[in-house]
Order: C-alpha cells, then structure tokens, then sequence
DNA sequence: AAAACGGGGGC
DNA sequence: GCCCCAGTTTT
C-alpha cells in the first residue's frame, strides 16, 4: 500500500539530505550558527561588557538557574562586589545575603575562595587559561570553556544542558546525555570544529538556539533554526526522542519539627553546618521527627513554656522533601547554647534563611 | 557512575 | 505533581 502521510509528503519537499558525517556536520553548523547569532542574541546584562570578571559571576550564577532568575542577582551583584579584589574581602554573611534565594549555595562560597586565591596567587585576576581556569573551585568544564571562550576568545567549547539538546538533535545521537562520557566526547567533538576567531560566538550562539529554539521543555522552534536543515533528528522525525535522559530517582522524604523559639520580643536563630545541605545559612531551631507538644520542654531543656502548635509545611528540594511541623514557643529566658536572638526586623535584613522556613518566616512581624 | 546540592517556572 | 534549568563536587 502507498505511504502518503504528511511526514512523507514533506519530506519529498525537503532538499535531499547531505551524506555527512558527525564531524562534517558539526563543522557545518558554524556559518549559519554565527550568522543567527549576529542577528539572534538577547540583549542580557552580562553581555554588555563581557570582561572576565562579569562573565565569571554570571556563568557561576547561570548554573541550573534559569536567566530570568539570574538577572536581578546578576545586577546587585554587580553593583555590590564590582571586581575580585571586593568579593575577596566581603564577609561571608553578606555574601550569603546576596546569594539569598538563588541556590546551590556552595556556589557562592566558591566564588568567594576563588577571590582570595586569585588575589594571592593570581595577581586579582582570572587566568586566561581553560586548565587553569578548571582547576578553580567551583569551576568546571563548562564554565572554564564559557569564560575561557567569551572572555578571552580561547577555542574551547562550553558544553551545557542546551548544547547538549541542541548537538544530540543535530547529528541524531540517541545517547543518554546525561552520562558523563557522553559530553566528554561532545567536547572533543566540538573542541575539534572550534572557529578560532569565533569562539565566543560560537559557543554562545549554540546555548541560545538551545534556550530560546531547541527549548528545553516542549517542542521545539525549527521552523526558526538555521541548523534545521543539517539536524538528523528533525529530518528523520525523532525530535520526540531526542535527547535521551535516564529517568530520575525518587525524592527521600525527612520530617522535621520547627521551633519558633520567643524570649523578651526576640526569635532564636542559628547557624546551620558549613557543609551539606544549606551550608552556612541561618535556620530556626528545629529536629529531626515531628514531635508531639509535651516532648517540646524536654528537647529544649527547660521546665516550663507556652507553647502553641503552627501551621504543617511542606518544601521540596531536588533530592529531598522537607515535612515540617511547627510549634511556636514563648520562654522564660534565653537558652543556653549557639542562638542567636533577634528581632524580626535585624532577621530579615541582616541574615539568610533559606526558602525552605518560608512558612514560619512569615509568621514573623 | 551516582548522589548531593535550591529554588523557581512551565505545563 | 513532575520536569527542567548557561553544572560542580563529593562519594
């Protein structure tokens, strides 16, 4: 019987595919892709001036952080701490401040160690190295050839999650893309075809087909992009299947009772650990396990206390879920041990607490 | 190779 | 409710 589907049908109006090969074809996206981007690129605010320095904050907040999200940050930021020498002297507090609500915190304790070593060993200033650039704490492949390319023109590839998307589709890999081999060899690949004066175009133009074309979620925009006639998953319909992603595992969940501890107008905060999860921010007392209101005083060391039950909450992470329970405790005096008791007013302008507390916080005058 | 590490936006 | 994001570090 006849095939006479649409698919078909378009593709008979399609020119005839080129035989290439992957390295062929990934050479072939360059003149197109430089040209789209002369003409395509946003207008961001770390674009402007893309001196080492700025490029740097922003790739560094431009991890897993969508860019709207990144440009409000990107501008205080900025403003703040306009060069290595002032990030490396800022106290760690404030920093955090800055970072508040961003993420993935340890990225700016990197950012701020990173600093110090530059002005120690580096004479305050980034190497315009890509190895020497990842060999710097919170700097790894992607962001070293991201710096190293549109900061200093170096022909490094800066492989992302779009680039990733976006290469896969063009040459019909069905490899899982989340394996780390997998973007090894796409940076050879790459690093292989590299334009040598175009570096920073090139790389940037690829992140932008995959933000703003090849998009991460739904379907992409091809009638829109000037590598749809060089990409293999798109000329063979497997646009839906690529790229391939191994399914993620499941959320553990921790139940959690939060303490909003009262004594003479002030809460009681306190510093979390300096590793692991919200390392360094401040939090509200809390355990692990929802207790019930009688084992309060007992957890508390204390005899006697007013206590109210507050309102359950939930916050998701992306390996863990928070359970929280809540109760609110009015004491006698101050507690012996590392609180902190402050007012409303000095907690919300002077200290970090994470998103998770969101609930209880605003419980908070 | 897998897990840890946030928070927000899209559907 | 699930997926994903201009990834890196630790286990």
């Amino acid at each position: 019987m006849d095939s006479h589907s649409l698919y078909d049908k378009l593709q008979v109006l399609e020119p005839r595919e080129k035989e290439l090969d992957t390295k062929e074809r990934l050479k072939a996206m360059e003149r197109p892709l430089l040209t789209w981007y002369s003409k395509h690129a946003r207008a961001l605010p770390w674009r402007d001036r893309p001196d080492p320095y700025r490029v740097w904050i922003s790739e560094i907040m431009l991890q897993q952080t969508r860019v709207e999200a990144v440009k409000p940050y990107y501008e205080r930021f900025i403003g703040d701490l306009p060069g290595i020498r002032e990030l490396a002297a800022v106290p760690e507090d404030r920093l955090l401040k800055l970072w508040e609500g961003l993420g993935y915190y340890t990225r700016a304790k990197n950012l701020k160690k990173t600093a110090e070593l530059l002005v120690e060993q580096y004479g305050g200033e980034l190497p315009a190295s890509y190895e020497e650039l990842k060999k710097l704490p919170g700097i790894g492949s992607y962001t070293a050839g991201a710096i190293a390319s549109i900061a200093y023109g170096i022909p490094v590839p800066a492989v992302d999650g779009n680039v990733l998307r976006v290469v896969s589709r063009v040459t019909g890999s069905r490899e899982d893309i989340l394996k780390q081999s997998v973007k090894t060899r796409m940076e050879e690949e790459l690093k292989a075809v590299m334009p040598e004066e175009a570096a920073s175009s090139y790389n940037q133009g690829l992140i932008e087909i995959g933000a703003i074309v090849c998009v991460p979620n739904g379907p992409p925009l091809c009638s829109q992009c000037p590598l749809a006639s060089l990409c293999v998953a798109r000329i063979k319909g497997l646009i839906g299947e690529i790229p391939v992603k191994t399914p993620k595992k499941n959320r553990k969940i921790v139940d959690i009772t939060v303490m909003l501890l009262w004594q003479n107008g002030r809460i009681a905060i306190r510093k979390r650990e300096d590793t692991g999860l919200l390392a360094s921010l401040y939090e509200f007392p809390n355990v692990e396990g929802h207790l019930k209101e009688e084992e309060i005083p007992a957890r508390l060391g204390v005899e006697e206390a007013v206590i109210a039950p507050l309102p359950a909450a939930k916050h998701v992470f992306s390996h863990v879920e928070w359970h929280m329970t809540g109760f609110w405790v009015e004491l006698e005096e101050p507690l012996h041990g590392d609180y902190l008791w402050v007012t409303g007013t000095d907690l919300k302008k002077n200290y970090s607490l994470p998103g998770a507390f969101k609930a209880y916080t605003k419980l908070i005058r």
